[in-house]
DNA sequence: TGACATTGCATGTTACAACATGTATCATCG
DNA sequence: CGATGATACATGTTGTAACATGCAATGTCA
């Protein structure tokens, strides 16, 4: 039922470090479950970090948020946030304008465009969700949740 | 301690289902874990994928492996294994050659600036894993390990 | 043997990531 | 008030990821 990632990685010696195979099972994990997402999101044209982009927006509500903001709301940091929006606006998914009380900002909300593109989406990463981590136990997400946590804060 | 991921993407409502912590908990970790990997290969001149790619190569020894198998044994599947391994061959670090038994395959083996390059590399990448998974006791270490594996089982 | 599918890899193209650098606005302090 | 630095964003460049397509070698089967 649960391959081990030795086999799945076609390797022939176990690991020496209990360690090494925790984070290479991150890793792996994680590749394929934005493999996954990736496709899922492909039929709306949008990415993943686009997609989630879209709902830190949906949430901010009508103010919007500036491009930093955003940035450190999304779950995979990404260092250029300015051409993340870019491509969100030139969609029409988002509308960006001045920030009057800080010229130096520029405000992003989502559009109603972007509204209905992500109520469409969000159905197939719902999807994704449930068959990957639907047969998980609460028990058992608990603990991954929690060992995870304990994984970043070593950073 | 260990911060709660809600917290650190600043969201303001905890989340609805269990699953949907555990997944952005993964994404996210992962997400971190590969920037500290990059940055601790950088001077190195190598990709995560580079680094393991080359590993996989010295595992294999003398015979090499063909592109397929180079794939299959990567921990984060990429679809282009060829200019992967274009790469590395033009910095010196793999040899290529047709395999004479099934002339479409092509066998990749580690040279020996590959093999140094790999052994003056690794403690970088073995600092990262202490650091960021050091603290973490071998049940939890398990526990996460066991998790991973189920949640792969679901795809 | 010859038609047909399959496998393994190469290559073109597009989009995006990452890094460095530039520019306008704001904050701070002498 | 003016100089200096910090902040927020824009932009140029390079390298890579992802996808599609094409070609050569092999396998399959009538």
């Amino acid at each position: 039922m649960t391959p081990r990632l030795q086999d799945e990685i076609k390797q022939t010696r176990p690991f020496e470090r209990l360690e090494t195979e925790a984070l290479l099972s991150v890793l792996r994990t994680s590749a394929l479950l934005e493999h996954a997402i990736a496709r899922a999101l492909k039929p709306f044209g949008l990415t993943h970090t686009q997609y989630n982009a879209l709902r830190i927006l949906r949430g901010a509500g009508e103010g919007g948020l500036c491009g930093r903001e955003v940035g450190e709301r999304l779950v995979s940091p990404v260092p250029d946030v300015s051409r993340l929006l870019d491509r969100l606006a030139e969609t029409g998914l988002i509308a960006r304008k001045r920030d009057p009380e800080d010229r130096r900002q520029v405000k992003a909300t989502i559009t109603d465009e972007g509204l209905e593109l992500l109520e469409r989406a969000t159905p197939a990463l719902e999807a994704v969700q449930t068959r990957w981590l639907g047969d998980v136990g609460d028990e058992r997400l608990r603990a991954l949740i929690d060992g995870l946590a304990e994984v970043r804060a070593g950073g």
